[in-house]
DNA sequence: CTGAAAGCGCTTACAG
DNA sequence: CTGAAAGCGCTTACAG
């Protein structure tokens, strides 16, 4: 700290000194930046946090200072004055592995190189300390905001929470439950519409439709876009073909258990996600039946599971990674430099083999 | 900061101040508990940090208050003059969601309760910047330290990396490729010497192999642990039956059709992991063979789609969650309160559907 | 066993 | 447009 840059006019900084990606030993601080720059740290602090006071050479000499010293500002340091952290949450309680992964995705590509990181942090929201815990997750990390999935982002006590904590939030879900900027809306109604029109354009009458659970909205809206585009064609979405499942593998099973039972049984069956979906199939297959020609089987997501099942699954894509993106730069106000196309955002019907005309 | 706590014996504190969780407007600091306590803030540091040297009723008395206040020490400042956050990263590149949520539960189990946050950091070991993003998510953050997992983990660059900028380290591996206080190894060799004893009691004697990347050294241990076990059964693996996979369901779709374009074919094909094996299910089912009457199927690691798979899916269960919880201890240097049983650690051969006998 | 001083690397008022 | 002082909430030497 005793070596002092010499006097020239090109910015240069004692070669003796070695900071940052190479090897060195000390990682520079803003002091450093300020001394080798000639100028007072708080000058250096205006540059970081971009305010428009700083004169034009002022600024160069500083961003050619950090350039070379490879210097970073530490968002500990930063955030300990800031009294926030360089940090986002994501709040999850999404039962399906691959949700959360390319949520988690999305919001990174959303994050780079905005300093920020992700802090994941899953929750049972039927626990006895759900809400304690949320709270005691953000208040210690001081967390600059989060994002909350379904259905945790559908829960009014999660909201209120966060709102009287001061905690920045995006809620993800089906509806529009908040304020436009504290919400990024996923469209389940019109991906649930493609599945609807689909079934309906290949000729079924006897259509089934297994619901997930109320505790998610989606479940609602996925109903009310099948039936509505049923509806357009003039097919009923008989209630007695109707199950409420829970969006697991299990439930899918023993729903689909009931409707094959009925007499008549259904020609299709949409599947409100691809786990019950599976559960669908997998009834199908040991009864004997042939998808689909027997029964079409059509579910939502398109995860990974959907093109490995017999017969590829039908199924309705959902961005799940582009609303991630979304959401993590709205939730820091980073405006999006190449914003996604409307058909990225929007739910797409992906025909594979388990859907097909009825009877035959 | 001007209210002095009453004189009294009982460590009562102004009743007007109002902190914690209650919906108070100013978090407790070192400073108000020191007050309160009437001692300095160096002795509460003490305590927090669980030094021996404070007098059981000082100590007493500051837990006491710590307790009424609901105070928790902030980890940026205590991160800002420890030097190192409380923050501890995943680094992975497992392209399996399941692996990656599995992982970060097993992780997140073993941090409860100790102040760490877990921050996700995917990554591509095949990009450009790889070292260099490693290097500067660490640095940056100050991590308190890393778990990695495969195939990241057996990169020995990353090793050397964390080693010289000094960033604590566990690998997960199947391989102990490192000081054993830096290892959390699986036993993949003894979970495919399962599979292995498996077919070859069914009376398989022309058994395929489908092997992950050799990117993955868990590739070389499952061959190596099914070979092993077959020869205990004076079974071969025929290197014409040996295909090399990359984990992936397309892979697994290619290698399963030239094993299956062999005369004769084998009657028994293990897969690297679940998803080849969903791949070798889809070629057998769509190539109108049954399984397991005409080839039975053995997978590995027991994700979600095995279940889901017609027939469901033979499988080696890898016990992933359990190896993050023990990653995560070792890392933060806590001792196991209730450390899993042997069984618990241990792969475990789940026998569904999918492999039988062969011939009929 | 306990404490006063200085410091971690930044930012917020407040001056000029 | 720029800077000196004080502070964010902790810990590390250093004394006693």
């Amino acid at each position: 700290m005793t070596v002092t840059p010499p006097p020239t006019d090109h910015g240069d900084h004692d070669e003796s000194e070695d900071f940052g990606a190479s090897g060195g030993r000390r990682r520079a601080t803003i002091n450093d930046i300020a001394r080798l720059a000639r100028v007072s740290k708080k000058t250096v602090s205006r540059v970081i946090n971009r305010s428009p006071f700083v004169k034009g050479d002022t600024r160069a000499r500083i961003e050619a200072v950090i350039a070379q010293t490879g210097y970073a500002p530490d968002p500990q340091a930063r955030g300990l004055a800031f009294r926030r952290s360089f940090l986002i949450g994501l709040i999850y309680d999404n039962p399906t592995p691959q949700y959360v992964v390319n949520m988690q995705l999305g919001i990174l590509d959303g994050l780079k190189g905005s300093g920020f990181e992700l802090v994941v942090h899953p929750c049972d929201r039927a626990g006895p300390s759900f809400l304690a815990d949320i709270r005691g997750f953000i208040e210690r990390q001081r967390l600059a905001g989060v994002v909350l999935t379904p259905s945790v982002s559908e829960d009014e006590r999660v909201a209120k929470l966060l709102a009287q904590i001061e905690c920045d939030y995006i809620r993800i879900a089906s509806v529009e439950l908040d304020e436009p900027e504290r919400m990024i809306v996923s469209h389940d109604r019109q991906g649930a519409a493609a599945a609807g029109h689909h079934l309906a354009e290949l000729g079924h009458k006897r259509v089934g439709f297994i619901s997930g659970p109320p505790t998610f909205r989606s479940s609602f809206e996925r109903r009310a876009g099948f039936k509505t585009a049923l509806a357009e064609h003039g097919v009923p979405l008989d209630p007695k073909y109707v199950r409420e499942g829970a969006y697991t593998f299990e439930s899918g099973i023993a729903c689909a258990e009931q409707l094959l039972a009925l007499n008549p049984p259904p020609t299709a069956i949409f599947a409100g996600n691809d786990e019950m979906a599976a559960g669908v199939l997998q009834v199908a297959l040991r009864s004997g039946l042939r998808a689909p020609q027997d029964l079409s089987v059509v579910g939502f997501d398109d995860f990974q599971i959907a093109s490995r099942l017999w017969p590829p699954l039908t199924t309705v894509r959902a961005p799940t990674r582009v609303t991630g993106r979304m959401a993590a730069l709205k939730l820091i106000g980073v405006k999006d430099e190449t914003p996604p196309t409307p058909e990225e955002t929007l739910p797409v019907l992906v025909v594979r083999q388990s859907s097909g005309p009825p009877g035959r």
